[in-house]
DNA sequence: ACACGATACTGTGTCACACACACTGTTGTC
DNA sequence: GACAACAGTGTGTGTGACACAGTATCGTGT
């Protein structure tokens, strides 16, 4: 009944930060891209590989995660760990996802009983 | 220590995705744009009403949204109320809501217990 | 009487992010 | 020696958030 383009889309906003903050968390413990693709994979976070790629560079550039090769084996890795900023970013979005949850669900309980809405 | 913009940035894309939630439980009940952005702000989901507006529109294309003018008053109101099809949405992107949130609080607890990661 | 802010909405940009596609190169494995 | 899995870079393209600019009506103060 529902479009399953316009249901993907909507699905995936709503995906859109929480990779910021599955990369920040996981990445507590350092690890390269092609390993924890295999780590949200297995979570259940279903990220592309040419999302998540950009996304560790990006968060590279602003300092969020610090990156450097690992050139110690034959296969060139980039090991990426969170940075004291990353860390301080990651709480900061945990709150506004709290945030986020407290609002949904007070939305949600005036919806079931609206005559609240006329309480002062 | 963190850009500010850098900051606003991913919260806003953590916002992303959770105000079509907002607007398809709380049009529920029928209701306008601007009522429903008033709505939002005291429920502490700050949305922008340049965003809300095409949103609506989009939801409305998107046969997730019922719309239609009202004109018994001399001020005419596009009012909204959730369709169906948007009811259905809401259910499915619930689910996913929650999905996330369970994925998330597994990478977290992994994350302070890393030697988990060894077990089968 | 009229200026001004709040109400209510439309339309046209601009920028960033997700993803598709197209690459380069290495390491097993059959 | 072909072929999949590994590990990454670079270059589109499209969509959504928001800035900015309008249109028009209503309420309140002075």
């Amino acid at each position: 009944m529902i479009d399953d383009e316009v249901l993907a889309g909507h699905q995936q906003e709503l995906r859109r930060g929480t990779v910021v903050m599955a990369a920040l968390a996981t990445l507590e413990t350092p690890g390269y891209g092609y390993g924890l693709l295999a780590v949200l994979e297995k979570s259940g976070l279903s990220v592309d590989a040419n999302t998540l790629y950009p996304l560790l560079r990006r968060l590279e550039k602003q300092g969020l995660l610090a990156a450097e090769w690992d050139t110690t084996e034959s296969r060139p890795r980039k090991m990426y760990k969170t940075s004291d900023a990353g860390r301080n970013l990651l709480g900061t979005l945990e709150a506004e996802w709290n945030h986020l949850a407290t609002s949904l669900n007070a939305l949600r309980s005036e919806e079931s009983n609206p005559h609240l809405k006329e309480l002062p």
